[in-house]
DNA sequence: CCTTGACCTTCCAGTCGCTGGAACCCATCT
DNA sequence: AGATGGGTTCCAGCGACTGGAAGGTCAAGG
């Protein structure tokens, strides 16, 4: 199958699926006028790919994952454990989101809004407590 | 003040201060042997920008709101604009990533953990359901 | 046979916000 | 004089693509 239809069928853009031969992610064969030709392997890898950053992996933890995913003998603890430190990532993504979304409320409720140009939230960026 | 000073009282790295200049946020004069001289307005914005920054606000943000802080005439509702803009990016953010944590969550609450091959995480990135 | 249009190929540059490093200048202390 | 610790410039690289130019290939239509 070409880039094409492997781009339709992963979801994945054809330039990003390109960009995974690159980086070795996923390699495929080429046809005799020199277009890349997906086997239904590499289709699976790239669905793969696709849910796994869609979960926020990182290329590098995918290219991990993959090579689990190709393991007989692996240990499904090992899967566990990339995917329980990927968590532990992500709450902290979480906690610091939520901590600025705080601050930005208690900005934007200090403002009144209006046509006059004192402005709290500019106030409080340029100088007083964080 | 010279760039190591402003970096100390600023917060900000002295690489980012001149990546700053050299994007046109903040231009300080020189001194007759080259070294930058940050006036105490210039540390203020610099201040300024290490804040709305840490709150998530993209560079061209951080450029409005500069330019609003510095115009007299400025109304506060166009910064309160601004602001509300970005909580609801943030918000964005946040429920993506709530999304992402439930799925990683549930993906490691179905993984055995154990030294057997077989893994529901890697099953399931691989094709059933996302 | 020629053209059109949709594909495919490669390669290079740009995104965002820095960050690291090389190579060099300047200031101060011993 | 030399060592140390500033400062300066410029170039390269990060992650993970994305856009665009220039050109080869393929199937269909006039």
């Amino acid at each position: 199958m070409n880039i094409g239809q492997a781009s339709r069928r992963s979801g994945l853009p054809a330039k990003t699926i390109r960009y995974y031969e690159e980086i070795g992610l996923v390699q495929p064969s080429r046809l005799e006028n020199g277009y890349r030709d997906y086997s239904a392997g590499e289709l699976d890898a790239l669905r793969f790919l696709a849910r796994a950053r869609s979960l926020g992996f990182s290329i590098e933890e995918c290219r991990r994952l993959l090579s689990l995913y190709s393991d007989k003998s692996r240990a499904s603890a090992d899967v566990r454990r990339l995917a329980e430190a990927h968590i532990v990532e992500v709450d902290a993504k979480i906690a610091e989101l939520q901590a600025i979304r705080a601050a930005l409320a208690r900005l934007v409720s200090a403002c009144h809004g209006d046509h006059a140009p004192d402005c709290p939230i500019l106030d409080e960026l340029a100088g007083s407590a964080a």
